[in-house]
DNA sequence: CAGCATCCTGTTGGATACTG
DNA sequence: CAGTATCCAACAGGATGCTG
């Protein structure tokens, strides 16, 4: 059946997802010019919680997206970059912030006359 | 400061918030040929109830991206169709879909790696 | 520093039933 | 046909406090 493609569990659906996640949006943008510590990725990410950081970080691990290495030193050092994988999505998280910066305009102004129009 | 670009409520947020969700991204794509009904998109979106469907499309109507038509016959009929903001959207959504076909092979193989890495 | 565990509340969204 | 209305379970995710 053609309509399986929107199945809840098809393939695009799992990769949908994870990009529609907004915070795995913002990690891995944020890592586009290199590595960085988890307190930088904190810092960088407004409003971020140490909960939700972690998770999202874990589950782009788990995805093949980031790599996560741990350095042996006191206090703790942790960096997380992107793999060969997470730098292609990277142009899709691109793809999406220019789209959403050249067409905001658009939407705002279609959401007020939307609304003015009772 | 530079990190206000990640904040809440940023315009390019409002817009991921938007394609982030996996309804409007499915309803967008079910579009990319014309206009359908309300039930022609309930059939092709598997899974998707009347309320999801509906709120969707009222979103999607708001930020300008779908146009809702009706048409004063019995029965009532409903079409919606993309705007050119919707079909400039249609390409990005594109653009999703070709990404999560060619790489979901690498995120289950990635996600296999990580589960029986434990 | 880089988290993890726990609690707790708000929101999401499915199921179901009804209507112009 | 194309919705609307209501109820409710599940989950997301923030706050707080603790740890190797």
């Amino acid at each position: 059946m053609e309509t399986d493609v929107y199945a809840k569990n098809c393939p695009s659906r799992q990769v949908l997802d994870r990009i529609g996640d907004a915070w795995s949006v913002l990690i891995v943008s944020s890592l586009k010019d290199g590595s960085l510590r988890y307190t930088e990725l904190a810092q960088r990410i407004n409003g971020v919680s140490p909960k939700m950081l972690t998770q999202t970080l874990r589950g782009l691990e788990r995805d093949g997206i980031v790599t996560r290495t741990v350095h042996a030193v006191v206090p703790p050092r942790v960096d997380y970059a992107l793999t060969t994988l997470g730098r292609s999505l990277l142009s899709l998280c691109n793809a999406l912030q220019d789209w959403a910066e050249m067409h905001i305009g658009d939407v705002l102004d279609a959401r007020e006359a939307y609304d003015s129009r009772v």
